[in-house]
DNA sequence: AATGAATGAGTATTCATTCAT
DNA sequence: AATGAATGAATACTCATTCAT
């Protein structure tokens, strides 16, 4: 293991393959069903080769975690360029930023799991303040700072704020993926629905 | 099991001590950690003895999920009674019962967990509509309902925004519950200003 | 269980209950199957009852044992009895009395499971000359010895001789209990042929 | 265990070593002790070992059962190979062939045990049809229509009669298996008896 | 670079049985 | 006469992991 350049290692096929089946297994059966042995099965290698690539559980799945943060950042990085290209204002922008964190979430259900529902204890050693969803929480609170300088929100405390977006945008999110139940209306007009009346409220 | 009087078995002692440590378990440490021969340890009875009480493991945790939505069902009446006796207006209703929520979430952090973050497809055999989740959204339904007939909020789709203000509640409660960070302003000034700056945008 | 007079524990209704319901189990699920806490479920009592009448489950399953031989026994001795009434000579007697042990084994499967084929370790205490298949195999000699007698039989150790009839009564019983399969020919025209081929090989 | 190379795996000497063990468990104390924990502890290696070459208790009894299936038909048809060589009548074949299948059986205790007489629902995936019992059933059955070509034995229905004759061969084979008693004449004698009193029952 | 071998600790559940009442 | 309480030992099986090769 030894003489293999870091690069080479993380940049190997089979570790590609591994966080693959991780991840699959995460989404369809839950995090309790990552097993080393069932992802070795899935890609019909040993239990022992993952050790060769990752020190044991908790790094395959701090790995899945790292990517689920990157991905969700990109995705609103994104959106927020767009935005800007788009010449948004700063309320437009804070709405279509927040539809691209529900976008996530709903397309990406394993990841927004594995980094917003699931409590991985085992994982928590990624302190909370290396965690990509703190940058995402960052974007927010540039992003609602930009607002209330622009005067179209309320003045306040940016942080409560921001915290409080993101827990209107967690709970739209989370119950997306876990308790749809029957309704008249579209799950994407009660996206919008939600969004728009939280923001309603925070502007002036 | 038939034979054994259901009255003395179900008000046990040991009955309780299994649930509260498996309630415990839940708490500190997830679902998948909730296993029979910890329960026992915790009680420092033999697994065993557990089988005494409860048929299988799902029964252990279908009864700590009936238990919580009876109490959860019990905080949000109460709540909602006491604000009826202060002869609330609608909207203050919408408000007290939404506050009796996140109350109920962050001073039962086992019990939320149970009913609304774990997925407990192994208990789903307590049909969703049966189980307290629901009378509480109708609860809620009904509290939206009032407020557009006294025309303090928008009119509009009374589920959508039931189901609108749940995802705020929802989010609010497991953001606290699961990642708490550094504020300057408390918990108790982020509840508040979450569900007011909500219902603001619900108003005319 | 002292202050109780024998006889009445042996004809409680609920001894009864009991070895029913082992019988039932034995007959429907095999011997593995029968535990106590079924027995007990079956009988809507407590475990803990049986041992009120049983010293262990043993003792339960030797019980079964004995009742076989009586019923066994009672059948052979009753099909003896017709036959002797209705003048048959000692070749017909060998055959009707063959034919009784086949239809026992067949109309009580359970029964002749616990006797012949179950290889009750555990109840051999009861030692194998107590026990009743003995008294069945005295009878088989009984009637060899009077054929031979007659004449129309070869001469021969009469002992071999009901061994070897009893042999192939077995077979025939323990196969059709165990491996039916698709037969032009029914059961019944199976049990006539071997015995009387069997018998006459043994016919001079 | 997809990865793992099917050859190795097969050939293993510990591989071997369970199956010898479970096969001596079998003859020893019968199915329902054979226990992947009493496997192990006779290998004097731990349970979960059994888990890397067999994938569960079935397969263990699978196994067991093929080879006995094998050594089954061997032993038949060595036999009847001999008897072909000899010059045996059709008549004499069925002798040897009979004698085989007994001395098989008396030999082999637990092979013929698992073969015949356990009732293992459990790996009755092992389809009957393709089980080497009817391989040796079609023998059989071919070996008496020989014999009625040959009009040494009388004309019927091959089936029938086949299944008669192994009846015949079950019951004395699994009466000297698990109740043998005091006789004057060996068993070698009620071997032949038996067999010679059939067939000459079957002649013309 | 990959893996076969091996295991200790764990999972839910069932069993026969004892004992005090 | 009947049973509630309790248990130690067993069941099949899974898990993450180590180590020598």
């Amino acid at each position: 293991m030894k003489h293999i350049k870091r690069r080479e290692r993380e940049s190997s096929e089979i570790r590609r393959k591994i966080i693959e089946a991780a991840r699959s297994l995460f989404l369809n059966q839950g995090y309790a069903e990552v097993s080393m042995r069932k992802i070795a099965d899935q890609i019909e290698y040993s239990p022992t080769t993952i050790y060769h690539y990752f020190a044991n559980k908790e790094a395959v799945v701090r790995e899945l975690l790292l990517e689920g943060n990157t991905l969700f950042l990109q995705a609103l990085q994104q959106r927020e360029q767009e935005g800007r290209a788009a010449g948004l204002n700063a309320l437009d922008m804070l709405k279509t930023v927040s539809d691209a964190y529900v976008r996530f979430g709903t397309a990406n259900p394993e990841y927004y799991n594995i980094l917003f529902i699931s409590n991985l204890e085992s994982v928590s050693l990624v302190s909370l303040f290396d965690s990509g969803r703190f940058k995402g929480f960052e974007l927010l609170e540039a992003g609602l700072k930009a607002a209330m300088e622009e005067g179209c929100i309320i003045q306040g405390d940016v942080r409560l704020i921001a915290r409080s977006v993101w827990s209107m945008l967690h709970g739209l999110t989370s119950l997306l993926l876990n308790f749809e139940f029957p309704m008249a209306k579209s799950n994407d007009e009660l996206i919008a629905f939600t969004i728009d009346t939280f923001l309603r409220g925070l502007s002036r």
